[in-house]
DNA sequence: GCCAACGTTGGC
DNA sequence: GCCAACGTTGGC
């Protein structure tokens, strides 16, 4: 049975553009959200992250660091691979394949913002109160509100759904 | 490049 | 179980 649009959630992912930019993930169409490591962020991508949530997608350590994209989530939580292979710069050699430490989704890109959101102009915005993002928080997977999220995409200027 | 804030590790 | 030392994140 589908999940009610009420039930739908959303998220802010966080990467490196040098690494893995926006950009590259509507080249690629789709990607896997893999080398997350950490254990809240982890317990999200496991157990909260489901199909059709939405992603905010943020550039951390930019000039400027910004909210650029929209993104959704396309496959819910599954064992990250990458940790039980040595070659992997994401490998970690206490983590079983019997059972699993770490987490991974996959997300689809949905649109770039037409205005890409800066950090400082995200400290501005009254209606972000109390984000996970403005908090002294290193999450690289966090929720957003959903008041949040119709706030940023509106001000984006990104569309309300997919 | 600096460094504050945060998360993890490991000795005790 | 505490907590100091250490490594990492990420804004500036």
């Amino acid at each position: 049975m589908p999940r009610q649009a009420s039930a739908r959630r959303y998220w802010l992912f966080k990467s490196e553009p040098d690494s893995y930019s926006f950009a590259q993930l509507q080249a690629d169409g789709r990607t896997f959200w893999h080398g997350v490591r950490n254990y809240q962020a982890r317990n999200l991508l496991r157990d909260e992250i489901q199909v059709d949530d939405g992603v905010l997608f943020y550039h951390s350590n930019a000039s400027p660091p910004a909210l650029v994209g929209v993104a959704k989530v396309v496959r819910a939580g599954y064992p990250d691979a990458t940790a039980f292979d040595p070659a992997s710069d994401y490998h970690d050699p206490k983590s079983n394949p019997q059972d699993p430490t770490w987490f991974q989704v996959d997300i689809a890109p949905v649109q770039p913002f037409r205005r890409p959101l800066p950090l400082a102009e995200l400290r501005e915005m009254p209606e972000l109160e109390g984000m996970v993002l403005l908090q002294k928080s290193r999450l690289s997977v966090q929720p957003v509100a959903p008041g949040q999220w119709r706030h940023l995409l509106a001000s984006g200027g990104a569309k309300e759904s997919w």
